[in-house]
RNA sequence: CGGGGCAUAGCGCAGUUUGGUAGCGCACCUGGUUUGGGACCAGGGGGUCGGGGGUUCGAAUCCCUCUGCCCCGACCA
């Protein structure tokens, strides 16, 4: 390809909205361009990056077992409602309705279409296990699309979904698409981590997530430097931290006033943070429940939902907190509350003595409390966030904390969807069952995204060989100059015709120009041709990732290059 | 959804306070000089100043209203 032909308008100055690396960068060099809010057209370099991706992608699904289909993005409201989500899902859901006034929506996942179609079809043994999957766009209306690719309303994901006939077949297909996916980001050449993790609205048992390393990561994980232990911050488990063993002291009530937060008081009554319990109100569907965690620490929202199950879950309104406990936020705590309501609170709390709370009254806090003297509580159990230096659940060794882009999640869903939608199959006893489903998901623009997170340095992107949109480009430093224009022409021939992507940049500009696009874009490879391969028949060859160049004839040329694209498969 | 901000040429911005008929840099086109890390000179094209309404002799500028976009928070298979 000659670049003067590619449309990839690059641009020397960062649009104003970007905010992170790969959203300026793929703007920059001419991959996306934006619609609308979180909305982007895909240009001809990121094209063949998100083919190139999408092309790993099937060769492992395959493997595996899958066969690809394509479903529907319009789906409609039926089989939501069938699955109870069209309720559920809220506000993310893109809705919209036909000229018939009859209620659709954009595919925001695809368990009901996807179970839909197998409970029609799918009626014996005989025909599972059996997995289907499919790359295309989704949707989902964010409250707040942001970063570019890594949080929009519509991008391209893969999805497949495992129907088995029980547990132990779900267990087999999870374990191979859990060997598919480290397939999948090895072969994308990232750096990533399967991690632990969360199940969410989804349903189902249990799932990992499959996370690309980068510090601008919107996940935090933990993992064990020893063993094998990687899991989301979000359920990480975490022990209990031994409190000071002291006599109990008499409750007293202490003034501290204007003193609402939790530095506030343990700075004026002269107490370390842990001294304190912090008491958080949360609003479960329609009970308002409290939680209970030393001050030090921070609340896990995914924790509470593990034993308070409800469908909405959020911060008490201030008003619901004053029904509660008769006082503003600031200066609440467990100790005699207006209403009856669940007090939940973590393990740590149950050892901790002349401990400071909140009294319910404005300005007041009491001291020398003591769990399970001064208050009851309905459940002790682990409800905080894990820090940083806490020690790995498995072998004890001390986990060390990552930020990472979720690129892919594996979960095994159990009959959650077959169960409501009614998907069953006959077994060999002629006894009805239903299908036990597993789901699996790629954000194949996200990983996308995630490669540029990764890799890039102050001057562009430095794409890993195997999802690079060319692996070359060759910079002739003059297009007028015949000896270097022939042997840059050459050159273009050879590698063209050995198989590797070449990008040849005819433009009649100077060499500097030429260098900022080819380091602002990526490719792997450069070649430079000029006064050097003139006077020494030598030509350049930089790598993106190295900093030095080096000077070689032309056949070593082809060789270094082959040799890098073979060593990266 | 709460809080804040922005909307003027393809991109980045000034002009708005104090109304007088739109400008700068980059990009683009023409010609010339240059040519190994985003060159220089000269000339040129491109704007319903986000939309609608109002005030005024006159509105990018003041008032009302709608829309879009961005940031922080909350939220997030």
């Amino acid at each position: 390809m000659y670049f003067s032909k590619l449309y990839a308008p690059t641009l020397r100055e960062i649009p104003a909205e970007a905010e992170v690396a790969s959203h300026k960068l793929l703007v920059r060099a001419g991959y996306i361009r934006k619609s609308s809010s979180g909305v982007y057209t895909y240009m001809p370099l990121a094209q063949r990056v998100l083919q190139k991706i999408s092309t790993i992608i099937r060769e492992e699904m395959n493997k595996a077992g899958g066969q690809e289909v394509m479903l529907p993005i319009i789906q409609p409201a039926e089989i939501w409602l069938e699955s109870g989500r069209w309720n559920v899902y809220g506000k993310e859901l893109f809705r919209l309705k036909d000229r018939h006034d009859r209620d659709f929506c954009l595919g925001p996942t695809h368990e009901e279409v996807i179970t839909d179609l197998v409970r029609m079809d799918v009626s014996s043994y005989r025909q599972l296990p059996l997995m289907l999957y499919q790359i295309q766009n989704k949707y989902r209306d964010e409250r707040r699309p942001r970063f570019g690719l890594l949080r929009g309303r519509e991008f391209i994901m893969k999805d497949l979904y495992s129907f088995d006939r029980e547990e132990s077949g779900l267990e087999e297909s999870y374990q191979k698409m859990y060997d598919a996916y480290t397939a999948v980001f090895t072969r994308c050449g990232l750096e990533f981590r399967p991690v632990e993790a969360d199940s969410g609205a989804i349903g189902g048992s249990s799932s990992h997530e499959f996370m690309v390393i980068a510090d601008s990561g919107e996940a935090a994980i933990v993992y064990c430097p020893e063993c094998s232990y990687a899991a989301n911050v979000e359920i990480a488990p975490c022990y209990p931290a031994k409190n000071e063993e002291e006599t109990p002291l008499l409750l007293e009530k202490k003034l501290t006033p204007n003193k609402t937060s939790i530095d506030d008081v343990a700075t004026y009554l002269g107490e370390p943070a842990s001294k304190l319990i912090k008491t958080l109100f949360f609003q479960a569907d329609d009970e308002v429940i409290a939680v209970l965690v030393r001050g030090d620490r921070t609340v896990n929202e995914i924790k509470i939902q593990g034993v308070q199950a409800c469908v909405v879950f959020e911060m008490a309104a201030a008003e619901k907190i004053k029904e509660a406990t008769g006082c503003e936020p600031g200066y609440v705590g467990p100790i005699g509350l207006k209403k009856d309501i669940k007090i939940y609170a973590d393990e740590e709390i149950k050892t901790m003595v002349n401990a400071v709370c909140g009294a319910n009254e404005s300005n007041h806090h009491w001291v020398n409390v003591v769990p399970g003297r001064d208050f009851t509580v309905s459940e002790y159990t682990d409800l905080r966030l894990i820090e940083e230096g806490e020690s790995c659940p498995k072998c004890g060794v001390v986990l060390n904390t990552a930020r990472g882009i979720e690129v892919g999640q594996v979960f095994k869903l159990g009959t959650k969807y077959s169960n409501a939608l009614k998907a069953t199959y006959v077994d060999e006893k002629g006894q009805e069952n239903d299908i036990v489903m597993g789901c699996y998901g790629i954000g194949v623009s996200r990983t996308m995204a995630a490669a540029v997170e990764q890799n890039h340095d102050d001057n562009g992107i430095i794409w890993p060989v195997q999802i690079a949109p060319y692996q070359v480009v060759i910079v002739p430093v003059s297009t007028s100059d015949q000896q270097i224009w022939q042997a840059a022409l050459l050159l273009y021939q050879e590698l063209t015709a050995v198989g590797i992507e070449v990008i040849m940049d005819d433009r009649d500009e100077r060499a500097g120009v030429k260098f900022k696009d080819a380091d602002l874009i990526g490719y792997p490879i450069r070649v430079t041709i000029g006064k050097r391969y003139i006077e020494e028949n030598k030509m350049e060859i930089k790598k993106r990732w190295e900093k030095e160049s080096s000077l070689v004839a032309k056949e070593e040329i082809i060789e270094i290059v082959k040799k890098t694209w073979q060593d990266s498969l």
